[in-house]
DNA sequence: GACGGGCCGTTTTTT
DNA sequence: ACGGCCCGTC
């Protein structure tokens, strides 16, 4: 295969400047790619001089509108496709957008500069390491090592990691560098208040350290290349020169740093699109800046704002509910998203379902039950998505989908290569294709044990720091001499003759026989092959995955570089089953039906949203709600509990103020229990009354569970406009006979604290809570 | 260098 | 409640 991210390498000079810039004959039959297209979106393509903003509504075809457009700039040879520029946020994006590209275009698609931000903008420092500090091959660190480097420096001034969390001064530094700000610009009052008013010391020890490593964070490759922009405008103006037309996808989620890199690349022919929605901006939490979208116009004056809402995903009913959901936020540009297309007249499209059930394994088992449903109506599970507001919550739908034997998928769990396995074999490859790759060096020294202990490791980096070299040369040094132990000696040498080893193969051997022979005669495959614990077998196949992985290219060096930028392997076959991700996940993706369970107070919004962010944070929250709803072509579920186990507490809940926000005429609202019925209309107009509605009451403190019934519910809280079912539950005998809407008549075998074991008529025996069944 | 007890944190996450 | 991490002990 080929890697994405081998940006296909023509010369910055181009050879032959605007040669191919003969246009297409005008009678030329337009190509069909560009036939159907609705109005908006051919004005988009179409407007390809100057700056343009497209205000894109979820499923209005931004994609589209994207790919199109540099089909259409190069069919109408407008600019050779070396020459165009097309940023994204995720590989994921820029994979689709190069795959639908191709197939619009063919082969030269290939030579477009497409590409994440962060992949474009190594492609870029590479050629200008030297401007920015670093030498050839410097590496990229990962979030790990960047934290234990970090952790190193922080213990090294004095700095108690109990009082001044690692971790919370690299989010500050990673801040920052969003913002663009090296360490010498972080304003004064940011840098008091962290890490005992050091914070901005460290930041500027931890820049320093990576440049002595030859190393930078993610975060660098913006920061890095921004300023090799901003200093070298010889550098800058061959980059501007160059891209004639850039266009940037998901443009809300830009930070300040990635807004001064296009403003940078921009500057000289301002043919900038940028395409996004305001609705759709989720990630503040990490920089992105919203703001950079609202100022558009303002920064680029004359620009075309083009807006995009025909929606041609979803079916009215969810589009109405969502529509009618973000209309609450008051800080937004304005759009509104009408149904198109296919899924447009459907008279018999369903409502939005919204339900409230008695707590979170009463909601999963709910769910499920809708999935096998909807399998039977020709909606299968693997176009069904849950989506959750944070990954605790995926625990109770695994469990009861891995009950019903529905299969699934979550995605977002730990990364392949992210393990701590691969991990180390990429340490491996980094020391013998890199030998000054100090960071790999400390990694794998000693795994597997070589008796090469934290005595003999710091003998070799006094030596190398003394003598300025990386640590194997330093490590080559001491192998002979009388520094070190003759037992530590040996086994370094033995480690220094096996690196140089590997690395006279390299070139030699294709890559994936090379990575096979380095994991044997390291001895690393032998020390997880030997393990006894019970995940050591999972580990032994990954390293086998690896190996599989680095087969598809061509070298060594090509491998690192891919995946220290793309840090998930290829998903593999197509979804089998029901997916689970947060919604944070699923922006971008679609979905025939989608679950929206936990809208919660607490949960979602999200309390410490609310806590840390307020206003603001509260619309964002609301946005996630929108993206979620928005997922869904046809069918879409939302749902709550009534009670929830948070840290083996029950807990009360309140539904979420979403719930009240969906509009009646497209949501059909029901519950089980009678709970629901919650939330009347004009709540936020009673003083105090409602204000318990961010208070949270424990259910019980006495820990017998979420039984019993809705006794603790109603009294008094005003929450519950339903039927009083105080006592309910609790009054059920052993031996009684009950109703319960799902599975009819049973009789009851056990009553745990409200958990009732049911021998049911018809559907046999199971666990319910009690406040499901009636006495009968 | 391996085990184990105590302590902390427990929203979202790409590159 | 639980898991991960750090540090101490053997």
């Amino acid at each position: 295969m080929t890697d994405p991210f081998d940006l296909t390498d023509e010369p910055l000079d181009d050879p032959a400047p605007g040669a191919a810039a003969a246009p297409a004959p005008a009678d030329a039959p337009p190509p069909p790619w560009l036939t159907g297209l609705n109005p908006e979106q051919r004005h988009a393509v179409e407007t390809t001089e100057g700056p343009v903003l497209v205000l894109s509504g979820a499923g209005t075809g931004k994609t589209r509108v994207l790919t199109t457009r540099v089909a259409y700039i190069l069919h109408r040879r407008l600019t050779r496709p070396w020459r165009v520029l097309a940023v994204t946020f995720t590989n994921r994006a820029a994979r689709e957008m190069r795959e639908r590209l191709g197939s619009m275009i063919g082969p030269v698609s290939e030579s477009v500069w497409l590409g994440t931000f962060h992949a474009l903008s190594l492609k870029i420092l590479r050629r200008h390491a030297g401007l920015a500090g670093l030498r050839d091959g410097f590496t990229i660190l990962d979030a790990d090592d960047q934290l234990r480097l970090l952790k190193q420096l922080m213990t090294d001034a004095g700095l108690d990691p109990k009082r001044e969390p690692p971790k919370g001064l690299m989010g500050r530094i990673q801040r920052w560098k969003d913002r663009g700000l090296t360490p010498d610009r972080v304003p004064e009052d940011d840098v008091k208040g962290a890490a005992g008013r050091r914070a901005g010391d460290l930041y500027a020890r931890y820049q320093a350290r990576l440049l002595e490593l030859n190393a930078c964070d993610f975060g660098d490759l913006l920061l890095h290349t921004l300023g090799i922009l901003q200093k070298h405008p010889d550098v800058a103006e061959e980059y501007q020169t160059r891209f004639d037309y850039i266009l940037v996808d998901e443009y809300q989620d830009t930070n300040v740093a990635q807004y001064l890199w296009l403003r940078l690349l921009a500057a000289r022919h301002k043919n900038l699109c940028c395409v996004g929605d305001d609705d759709q901006s989720i990630y503040s939490w990490r920089g992105a800046e919203v703001g950079n979208i609202l100022r558009f116009e303002t920064d680029y004056p004359g620009a075309a704002v083009i807006r995009l809402e025909r929606n041609y995903r979803s079916a009215p009913p969810i589009l109405g509910a969502a529509s009618a959901l973000i209309r609450h936020n008051a800080d937004r540009l304005g759009k509104d998203l009408i149904a198109a297309g296919a899924t447009a007249d459907d008279p018999d499209a369903p409502p939005v379902k919204v339900r409230g059930l008695w707590d979170g394994e009463a909601e999963a088992r709910w769910v499920v039950e809708e999935i096998e449903a909807l399998g039977h109506e020709g909606l299968p599970a693997a176009g069904t998505a849950i989506l959750v507001r944070a990954t605790f919550q995926m625990r109770e739908f695994e469990d009861r989908l891995m009950a019903c034997g529905v299969p699934y998928q979550v995605i977002g769990g730990p990364r392949f290569y992210e393990r701590l396995e691969i991990r180390d074999a990429l340490a491996y490859l980094r020391l013998v294709a890199q030998p000054d790759d100090d960071l790999a060096f400390e990694r794998i020294v000693n795994t597997p044990k070589r008796s090469l202990g934290e005595a003999s490791l710091q003998i070799v980096q006094k030596h190398a720091r003394a003598e300025g070299k990386p640590l194997l040369n330093a490590a080559r040094d001491l192998s002979d001499g009388d520094d070190l132990k003759a037992r530590a000696k040996k086994a370094l040498a033995a480690f220094v003759a096996d690196v140089d080893r590997w690395r006279a193969l390299v070139g030699g051997l294709p890559p994936a026989e090379l990575c096979a022979t380095i994991l044997e005669e390291s001895g690393y495959a032998a020390m997880w092959k030997a393990d006894k614990s019970p995940d050591a077998p999972g580990r032994v196949e990954n390293l086998e995955e690896l190996v599989g992985a680095v087969a598809e290219f061509e070298s060594l060096d090509a491998f690192l570089e891919h995946i220290a930028l793309v840090m998930e392997t290829e998903s593999k076959g197509a979804a089998a089953g029901v997916t689970l991700m947060t919604l944070h996940g699923a922006k971008g993706l679609e979905f025939d039906v989608v679950f929206l369970p936990g809208w919660e107070e607490d949960i979602f919004p999200h309390r410490r949203a609310l806590e840390e962010g307020g206003q603001a944070s509260l619309e964002e929250e609301r946005r996630l709600a929108y993206v979620g709803l928005t997922r869904a072509r046809k069918r879409a579920f939302v749902s709550f509990a009534a009670n929830r186990r948070i840290y083996n507490n029950w807990q009360a809940s309140l539904p979420s103020r979403f719930v009240d926000e969906l509009p009646d005429d497209f949501v059909e609202k029901a519950s089980d229990t009678g709970l629901y019925g919650a939330v009347t209309a004009g709540f936020a107009e009673e003083p105090g009354g409602w204000g318990t509605r961010h208070a949270r009451r424990s259910l019980n403190g006495n820990g017998n569970g979420g039984g019993g019934g809705g006794t603790r519910l109603s009294p008094g809280t005003g929450s519950w406009k339903a039927r009083d079912r105080s006592g309910e539950g609790t009054d059920i005998a052993v031996g009684q006979r009950v109703f319960h809407q799902k599975f009819g008549y049973g009789r009851v075998l056990s009553n745990d604290g409200g958990k009732l074991a049911v021998d049911f008529e018809k559907a046999g025996r199971k666990t319910v809570v009690a406040g499901f069944v009636e006495a009968a």
